[in-house]
DNA sequence: ATCTTTGCAAACTTTTTGCACCAAT
DNA sequence: ATTGGTGCAAAAAGTTTGCAAAGAT
């Protein structure tokens, strides 16, 4: 069973996608999407080129960037701001990100939890909240206690 | 009527919080404090050295950074995230700010505008959410029609 | 006298850009 | 043959840091 068909995207169909929208399909790209679709969980751009590089270690990092910059574009790659670090990347469904600014833990929660909020500054404000691009800060469960004074 | 007597914190309150606090008293130190607390929206580091600069040039921004982060570990001032650009610092009360990716105009919105996710964000996950820290990014009134691609 | 803060320069981190060369369509 | 992409190096943007000199207590 799977609720959201549209994260089963292959590596190919994002190939795809960037052909039809008159763009080539490369190596790096390849690797790229491969790489990002491949990945465990969310990851920097950094951690793409790293893992890239292992193997084929003449992909430039500035190439993994406009590589993820063409497929948002497309909008089939969203990144995220998780923190003081980098972005991170991922395909797929909208989500919201809760970061621990303490350990530096990432939970996924769905991007509905966040509706009555999105619907509140709707109406209050005509503010059409953007869902998922920044990361909420705060504390994890384990974390929750501290009342640690550096941030 | 003022409705957050917090706020009404004078650069004299703020120096005496940093001197009983084992902090000297300096002249940058009171040029950053009367800068901030004179500026009359939120500023980034950069402002207010710019502002400093015009009668003492020799305050460096470096210094500038140094005492927002002492006065941030005092408790009294805040610094916030608000896209992709540097991040801007205020005294008072905490409260979330709404960011317009497309104008990069800002909308100050109470914090208790949260208190809802907060306490599902506590229960379902025990995440205790630091309202502020980042701003909420989307779109304002104006540009809340736009279906731009580029972010 | 002591210990903090300053000014400066330099490093740092993440991301972007200019440009000549190369490669996909 | 075009146009778009790549690799590299360098810049840009925001923030932090090391250090010797200066300043507050």
């Amino acid at each position: 069973m799977c609720t959201a068909a549209i994260i089963m995207l292959t590596a190919e169909d994002l190939l795809d996608r960037l052909r039809t929208q008159g763009g080539r399909v490369t190596t790096a790209r390849r690797l790229v999407v491969s790489a990002l679709i491949g990945a465990t969980s969310h990851v920097t751009a950094e951690d793409l080129a790293a893992a890239i590089q292992e193997h084929h270690p003449e992909v430039h990092l500035s190439t993994v960037y406009r590589t993820l910059d063409s497929l948002e574009k497309l909008g089939i790659v969203e990144h995220t701001h998780v923190g003081h670090g980098p972005a991170v990347y991922h395909v797929g469904v909208t989500h919201q990100h809760l970061v621990c600014e303490e350990c530096g833990v990432m939970i996924d929660v769905p991007a509905d939890l966040l509706e009555d909020v999105q619907e509140l500054l709707r109406q209050q404000y005509g503010f059409e909240l953007h869902v998922g691009h920044f990361a909420l800060l705060g504390r994890c469960a384990s974390h929750a206690q501290m009342r640690a004074v550096r941030i």
